[in-house]
DNA sequence: CTAGTCACTTTTTTT
DNA sequence: AAGTGACTAG
């Protein structure tokens, strides 16, 4: 037996030893959750639940592969009846959603679901943007990317796209009726194909529930017990999903949805149902709200189940004591004051270094030389580069290229998006959904001789079912005629997925060659190694789903590879030494958060929650300029906001020399030596100082008079307006900060006398 | 209609 | 650095 008081502290005792009914666990960062998860599985399964009908949602099914092994581990030696976690089910919940939609295949969708990924959306908004003529020769209309962006974020938010624009793009408002429409014919297009989007997955399965009792029933019988990881990143209808299954009713789910809250109504939970629901989760760490994810959700989790027993984790057990200290001050500022502190009994560790190289290049340079010496003390697997976007860390890896440093990048480009691999997968994709146009399109176009029309006309024919009509048109083209012919022999042939696919790359190889001479022979590699992938599975309609959304491909040799990631790939990971990069205005808090407050505050946990990855060494990198693509030089930079005003004793600061080397600086803040430089004024966000404008500053065209003059912004202090941007937006100088363009709510105008 | 070239912007984060 | 739009020659 498990002694799990020995193994575990009181309250990730109390967590791991409550079995039945509602928990809400509050877990810090590095405050053992994942222990805490692993422990109630194991109790769980001891106590007699099948693992079969325990549910793990995690925010990866890497996650929920990890704490499944790890549990194995914990439990082996001790005999159990049903030992195997292999029973447990855990991802996603759009893994979920799409194993319990392939048996219920919702109304008007054939059987055999086809997922499109981010770019099979674009290319289907492509094709109805064309067959609608919408925004043609307009250069003001959105693009593709930003129209899928809106969409989605309409649907998640579950907020009228004019809401959306209005908050955060209303320069598309006038655009709002063709981006509408376009969504509908999309919507069109998706159902004519048999395909679903990411979101499709989530509100079908809530349709599902909701209208059809008996998969209701099916589903709550399967899985008696839930537990949900990263609470706080569930958006609405995950929330109200999670709810369901767990046994909340489908009246009281439906009130939710229409009213957004369960205002006055008490919840109510089936008969039938367990009610055993665990969401784990920290309203400090939710760095989602972008894709419509509400933190709301976990604080109100307790209303939702009054019976929830609410534990909290808060002794940390990962990082030394200054790297905790850092991430409670980077809190300490935030607006919504969350109750939070952060304590370990490691005593000793080293200080954050605060290292300013002079510039971003330098950067790249000083971060990998400072790799290659932790290399010595970590093993590479034990160090992570951080950083806010995927393309921030382009040069550094061009630098660690060079020096033969090998490295895994997490986050930014998935491998199952490469141009090969889904010209590949297109092939396999239409032998299971002959209606699947995305994926004829893409294996039409790679044809000599075809293009968007011709594809059309096919398709066309194609869906008219005249199997020999089709030959006809296709005879024209060789390539094609063999594609089709060779696809109709593999929908007869009923293979394996992995035969299926060593088939399909057989027969694409050639094609591939002559599209990417260049690389021909890598990107072979990576098609075989898809067949690897493929042999773990039995359907290859489970084995393509996977691929849109888990991506197995990204596995690889781990341990000897350093990790480069986005923060938000970091999520629930922890390394022994953490480099942050690019801690500047524009890159970190993004230029794109600058708008509203409330963007600004998740930038801001978004740094608590790289800096709290990091359990003994944390480099912070606050290069002094950046490269300027458009001037082809380099302009200054001014230091993150969450990093000015912070006191210096966080620190150990270093600064780059002309030389290259560092040079430590003793007990100065940035802030001191930025007021010491003459002309630069800062302006911490906390607490704004008074300085007057610079004179020159560019006019803008005719406003209307009285409106200019100066103004208070929460976030920059005090700054001159420089010009009226109709309907709702200022133009404003703040010292130090630069222009900022700025919604008026947000802005308090001082008089003008 | 396709396919190639050129200039231009755009670019957060994920399922 | 990649994707997009406009333009042109076949």
């Amino acid at each position: 037996m498990i002694d799990y008081a020995k193994a575990l502290n009181p309250a990730q005792f109390e967590a791991a030893t409550t079995l039945d009914g509602p928990v809400l666990v509050i877990a810090g960062a590095g405050s053992g959750k994942t222990r805490t998860i692993i422990y109630r599985l194991a109790q769980l399964v001891e106590s007699g639940v099948p693992a079969s009908s325990i549910l793990l949602l995690t925010f990866t099914r890497k996650a929920a592969t990890e704490m499944l092994d790890r549990a194995r581990m914990l439990l082996s030696g001790v005999s159990l009846p049903d030992g195997d976690f292999s029973a447990t089910q855990g991802g996603t919940f759009h893994a979920y959603a799409y194993s319990v939609l392939r048996v219920f295949p919702p109304e008007g969708y054939a059987p055999r679901l086809t997922i499109m990924d981010n770019s099979d959306v674009l290319a289907a908004l492509q094709h109805c943007r064309e067959a609608l003529k919408a925004g043609k020769g307009d250069r003001s209309f959105p693009k593709n990317q930003s129209i899928q962006a809106h969409l989605s974020k309409s649907r998640n938010k579950e907020l009228s796209l004019e809401a959306v624009l209005g908050r955060e793009a209303s320069h598309l408002l006038p655009h709002a009726g063709a981006m509408e429409e376009m969504g509908r014919a999309y919507a069109v297009y998706k159902r004519e194909k048999n395909l679903l989007d990411y979101d499709d997955l989530l509100f079908l399965l809530e349709e599902t529930l909701l209208s059809r009792p008996e998969v209701l029933s099916w589903c709550r019988a399967r899985h008696s017990h839930l537990m949900v990881d990263e609470y706080q990143d569930t958006n609405p209808v995950q929330a109200r999903l999670a709810a369901l299954v767990a046994g909340l009713s489908p009246e009281t789910v439906r009130a939710l949805k229409s009213a957004g809250t369960l205002a006055g109504e008490s919840p109510r939970l089936d008969r039938e149902s367990s009610g055993n629901i665990m969401a784990v989760g920290d309203d400090a760490q939710s760095i989602y709200a972008f894709r419509g994810a509400d933190v709301r959700n976990i604080l109100r989790f307790p209303d939702l189940f009054p019976q929830t027993r609410l534990i909290r984790l808060e002794e940390n057990y990962r990082s030394v004591q200054p790297i905790l200290d850092l991430g409670n001050a980077i809190l300490k500022h935030a607006s919504e004051g969350f109750a939070k502190r952060l304590y370990t009994r490691r005593s000793g560790g080293l200080k954050p270094n605060l290292i300013r190289p002079i510039s971003d290049r330098s950067q790249a340079a000083l971060v990998a030389a400072r790799l290659v010496e932790l290399c010595r003390i970590y093993q590479p697997g034990e160090i992570a580069v951080l950083f806010r976007a995927g393309f921030h860390s382009y040069a550094l890896e061009v630098h660690l290229n060079k020096l033969g440093l090998r490295f895994r990048k997490h986050g930014g480009i998935r491998y199952a998006e490469a141009a090969h691999i889904k010209d590949a997968v297109s092939f396999m994709r239409l032998i299971l959904n002959p209606l699947d146009f995305t994926a004829f399109a893409r294996m039409a176009g790679l044809c000599q001789g075809i293009g968007p029309k011709t594809c059309l006309k096919l398709h066309r024919i194609l869906l008219a079912g005249d199997e020999t009509a089709l030959a006809a048109a296709a005879a024209r083209y060789p390539d094609l005629s063999e594609d089709l012919a060779f696809i109709s022999a593999m929908r007869l042939a009923d293979d394996s997925p992995a035969s299926l696919c060593s088939r399909v790359i057989e027969h694409y190889a050639p094609r591939l060659r002559l599209v990417y001479p260049d690389d021909y022979p890598r990107r072979l590699q990576g098609l075989e190694q898809i067949v690897q992938i493929a042999s773990a599975y039995e359907d290859a309609d489970l084995f393509l789903a996977d691929l849109s959304l888990d991506d197995p491909l990204r596995e690889e040799a781990e341990g000897d590879s350093l990790i480069l990631s986005t923060i938000h790939s970091a999520k629930g990971l922890e390394w022994s030494a953490v480099l942050i990069l690019d801690l500047v205005e524009d890159r970190f808090p993004s230029r794109h958060a600058l708008i509203r407050p409330e963007d600004y505050e998740e930038e801001r946990r978004l740094l608590y929650v790289a800096c709290t990855r990091a359990r003994e060494v944390l480099d912070l990198y606050v290069p002094s300029s950046l490269y300027d693509r458009n001037s082809g030089g380099t302009i200054p930079s001014v230091p993150s906001p969450f990093l000015r005003g912070m006191s210096p004793s966080l620190f150990s600061e270093w600064r780059e020399n002309p030389t290259g080397g560092l040079t430590e600086k003793i007990r100065a803040s940035l802030r001191r030596e930025e007021s010491l430089a003459p002309g630069k004024a800062t302006l911490p966000p906390e607490e704004p100082e008074e300085g007057e404008p610079p004179v020159d500053l560019p006019d803008g065209p005719a406003s209307p008079p009285g409106r200019l003059g100066f103004c208070r912004h929460r976030i920059f202090g005090r700054g001159k307006i420089v010009q009226f941007l109709p309907p709702d937006r200022y133009r404003v100088h703040f010292p130090g900060l630069g222009l900022k363009v700025v919604l008026a709510p947000y802005l308090i105008l001082e008089q003008t006398p």
